[in-house]
This record gives structure tokens, sequence and C-alpha cells, in this order.
DNA sequence: GCCAACGTTGGC
DNA sequence: GCCAACGTTGGC
């Protein structure tokens, strides 16, 4: 089992509005090799953190791997006839009770050197496990 | 295959 | 709104 984090925008689809949907979530528009190749190694039953960035840059809740990756039904073929952009479903597992900040993971030492905070451009990470307790202890778990 | 130009992401 | 980081594109 392994952990993810992955970000999104609030004002285009926050936490709350995956939950409020109560199906689950085609993560699409990830156009990014690295961010793609990291939603191909998610298995079923992976979880993620939910980042909120530009607005509120905060882990918010956790979403869980319902599908694994599959074309991007927003994507269009290359020249070639090809998708080659993928992406998996997600279902809301629980919200954090208290957001861990952007902010407040740069000040945590254990935390400084997370894929979040070292590769701020990439939209879909992994994260350790040791990451990932310590968040959830932050927040409330 | 190198690298300059350009576009995008996301924090500030 | 600006800009740093960095991925992509295209000329050579």
């Amino acid at each position: 089992m392994a952990y993810w984090l992955m970000k999104s925008e609030p004002d285009v689809l926050s936490y709350d509005d995956v939950v409020a949907k109560g199906v689950p979530e085609e993560w699409h528009g990830v156009r990014n090799y690295t961010a793609r190749n990291n939603m191909r190694a998610m298995r079923l039953g992976d979880e993620a953190f939910f980042y909120h960035s530009n607005i509120g840059k905060q882990i918010v809740g956790i979403v869980r791997v319902v599908a694994l990756a599959h074309p991007d039904s927003t994507a269009e073929p290359n020249d070639k006839g090809q998708v080659v952009w993928e992406c998996v479903d997600v279902a809301p597992v629980r919200k954090l009770p208290k957001p861990v900040t952007l902010d407040t993971i740069k000040q945590t030492p254990a935390l400084a050197g997370m894929a979040l905070v070292k590769l701020s451009r990439l939209s879909v990470g992994p994260v350790t496990e040791a990451e990932w307790r310590l968040i959830l202890e932050m927040g409330g778990l």
C-alpha cells in the first residue's frame, strides 16, 4: 500500500465538491508525464492526501484509489491517434479535522523534504509512510 | 542531440 | 500580478 498527494485548485474542484458529488472522481486533466506515471503506479486501495493549491495551500482530506489508471476522457488523441494521458478514479475517505498547511509542512523538519515542497509543480506525487503518519497526526487523526 | 525560447504551474 | 522553477518545443 502506497501513499500519494494529489493537488487540486479548490475553485475548480475542492474536497467538499468531491464529497458532494457522491460518485468516484476521475482525476482528469493531468498533462505531465511524471504525474501520469505516478498515477499508473497507483494500486486499488492506495490512499492520497487531497491538497488545495493556490487557495488555502493545505492538505484538507484523504481520498482512496478506486479505479486503476485508464485513458483520460478529456484528453485528445495525438497525431498517432493515441491518448497518452491517463488518470485514476478516487473516492473520498475523510476530511482532516485540522488541515495541514504548506507553511506548516515547510516549517516541520521531518516534512520539509516532501515531494510537495521539493517538486512544487508536480501535481501528483509520492508521500512516504513516515510523512503520511505524521501528517495524519498533525491533522488531528 | 543541444539549447534557447516559450508556456505553465503555483507560491508569494 | 510577478516571477522562479521546470517541462516542452523547435531550430540548428
